[in-house]
DNA sequence: CATGCCGTTTACGTAAACGTCAATTATCCG
DNA sequence: CGGATAATTGACGTTTACGTAAACGGCATG
């Protein structure tokens, strides 16, 4: 287990630049330790760079991926704190299940243009590749 | 049924701004007939919009929303096109799936959190200010 | 008729998320 | 030890998706 990365090592495997590493870390996402200048990364950078990537893909903003996982993991312990956190996880629960719902109904959509196109290609004949 | 709207009308409706809507139309996701010089928008046009805001939330580019859009429309009928258009349906629909997964996931990484929480303000005890 | 209110075009501004140098330093390897 | 290789910090450039402001035309209403 080599418990920690170095920043090209780590782009690589998530194939992404290490620009957009150092990046993140400009925006307080990351904040891995240093060997003198170099960055090291550990176990929990990898994690945390993974969820980054997630929440990304599912178009949560980079601002907004901060203050999420800051929120998440602030131990604060207070009564009213936590219970903000239950309702932004609230929020964020309902954004979620928008967007299920949105993909739900583009995969119907492309599965009728796809049935159209095959109907069409089936009347149009099996294997008009060589007509003759 | 009123067949159709105005600029303003249509922004109303999906909560966007007309702005967008014309800048739509500069990209080429719309082209809505005219009335001398304002726009006048029909029931399809209002369909493809509903499309392409949905396109968007779940984070396709408004040049990739444009392409497919195009793409999937284009009635050529030819063998080639058509097995070219099944090609991209498949490979969005890899695409939605993943992010189908990534929701799911993110999904459970809050409700852990959500039970942290709740487990913390169960041991707090329903009211004590002070642990010690 | 003037005064709003829509709508239109043109054009510059902006925020987000990096890309792309450039100039330096640090490290590895034969 | 010295040259190739990797990493670092600026700093400016770029793309996407609009926002915003200016300047103007059309029409309906008091």
């Amino acid at each position: 287990m080599t418990s920690h990365y170095t920043i090209s090592n780590l782009a690589e495997q998530f194939d992404i630049t290490a620009r957009t590493i150092r990046f993140y870390e400009d925006q307080e996402l990351l904040s891995p330790e240093r060997d003198g200048t170099r960055r090291i990364y550990r176990e929990r950078d990898r994690v945390r760079l993974k969820l980054i990537l997630r929440a990304k893909r599912i178009g949560f903003s980079l601002a907004e991926i901060r203050e999420t996982l800051d929120l998440y993991d602030s131990e604060s312990g207070e009564e009213a704190q936590l219970r903000y956190v239950l309702r932004v996880i609230g929020n964020h629960r309902t954004i979620l299940h928008q967007q299920q719902e949105d993909i739900r109904q583009v995969l119907e959509d492309m599965a009728q243009v796809e049935r159209r196109i095959l109907d069409k290609m089936q009347s149009a004949g099996p294997h008009p590749q060589n007509p003759y």
